[in-house]
DNA sequence: CATGTCGGTTGATCTGAATCAATGCGGTTG
DNA sequence: CAACCGCATTGATTCAGATCAACCGACATG
């Protein structure tokens, strides 16, 4: 597990009960020691694996993804899981105007949030139309990548599957961070297998099998477990069965 | 095919060059007889099967559904195609900011659009923010629904896509509609065994299986190639495999 | 009337991914 | 150190759905 500690803010507290460094409610002990459940505005942090809400509980705030990933996923009664949402730095989660997670929020990796109380994220939303528009954008822009999910779902093999996420993290990666030399790109993997499959709707077997595969075949490079090195981007793209014109982003 | 005149508002020109009655654009000639294409708002009719426009083509309006259903789909190089979107009477088409479609747009069965020139609906938007907060409020439920069809893509068996799309369909018609007596639902179905294929993820042979296993065990009924009748709604939703609490609509 | 087309159904066969099961491996813990 | 755990890999087998192909009925067309 990569424990990365949160960078963009150091944590002002310790919690007595668990060695979580946090600003506001401990995600381990829940402990609110400073009392910042009933400000605002506070961060929460959790480590990777937890759960930051399950589907149908109360959620009466908005959050946004400081560091690290959370997901969002539906179960069905039998267990079969489908991730439906991955919330990257920035990203946003959670609705105005509805009181319970449609979802279950997980952490991906370490993850920080900053949290909105729902009620006076509202009332500004109102009187700052600026944020609304935002909102909207942000919607939209999920709403596309929900679109572009649906035919990977739907249309694509299990490698194209694999392809697709593998050039989905680089891009993203690359777009924010450092690449490696001449076109090649390193990132680290955010996702476990099964994260991988509940993303990819395949089976952790068949998400390892085709990894095996592009790694057999020299599309990908792995150091340890989680490094990935993509020799060759445009050979990778070429895998994922999507218009070559999508890589305008790199 | 059904040749359901629109009956919402009745068309106040006939196009000489067809027998398309319309009130601006005639799909089928493309003549502008009235001009209206200058015009902020007007409406334009398609026949069943009609291209709405193709993704990457020049789309300078936003639209909405008057009567009909149209539906959004994504195409791969070699011709897979993933339906993304399913447009009912008072659904929303295209996005403010964007010049082009992003999604093929097709009537699966005839349709009238309302459209609105984008430029002008944008400067609407700002001066109106509460039309932004209620494009906001429709584009969270298309996500919400976008979700939900995620799930049903990565993870459902055929039968299940199946059941779930025929309920689907049977609580939206139920909702604005008569319904049959005693409880049993009665409906058209609106979409050909190809589209409700693109729609799950299928192909259309599976599809054609599935029904008539539906048929067979007597969870559907059908009278012709489009009349459906549900004679329990309750049997069908036990084989969508969705919680059984989402039977709230109907 | 014969012909064609379109949407739909059904059958035979194939195959990609799921399932079941064993094994490996790095890190933590008693 | 041995034992164990979580995560990953690999192999053998099964099976749901795809593919290939024939056929049906309604309806339009020359």
């Amino acid at each position: 597990m990569t424990r990365t500690t949160p960078k963009l803010q150091p944590f002002s507290q310790e919690c007595k009960d668990c060695p979580i460094r946090h600003r506001a409610v401990c995600a381990r002990c829940e402990k609110d020691e400073l009392g910042l459940l009933e400000q605002i505005k506070f961060y929460r942090s959790f480590e990777a694996g937890q759960t930051v809400v399950w589907a149908g509980d109360r959620m009466d705030f908005v959050a946004s993804v400081v560091t690290g990933i959370a997901t969002l996923s539906q179960t069905m009664e039998d267990g079969r899981r489908q991730m439906v949402g991955l919330l990257l730095p920035s990203d946003f989660a959670g609705r105005p105007g509805r009181e319970t997670s449609a979802y279950d929020v997980t952490a991906a990796t370490d993850l920080v949030m900053c949290c909105f109380r729902k009620k006076p994220f509202e009332k500004m939303m109102l009187s700052t139309p600026h944020i609304g528009q935002r909102l909207l954008e942000m919607t939209l822009d999920e709403l596309d990548a929900a679109r572009e999910w649906m035919l990977l779902l739907g249309r694509k093999t299990a490698r194209e599957k694999i392809a697709s996420l593998l050039c989905i993290i680089a891009r993203r990666d690359a777009a924010l961070q450092l690449r490696s030399s001449e076109g090649q790109l390193r990132f680290d993997l955010p996702l476990t297998r099964e994260a991988m499959s509940e993303y990819l709707g395949l089976t952790l077997e068949t998400v390892s099998r085709q990894m095996s595969a592009l790694r057999r075949e020299g599309l990908i490079v792995t150091e340890g477990k989680r490094q990935i090195i993509i020799p060759d981007f445009d050979a990778l793209l070429e895998e994922t069965g999507d218009d070559s014109d999508g890589g305008f982003l790199i």
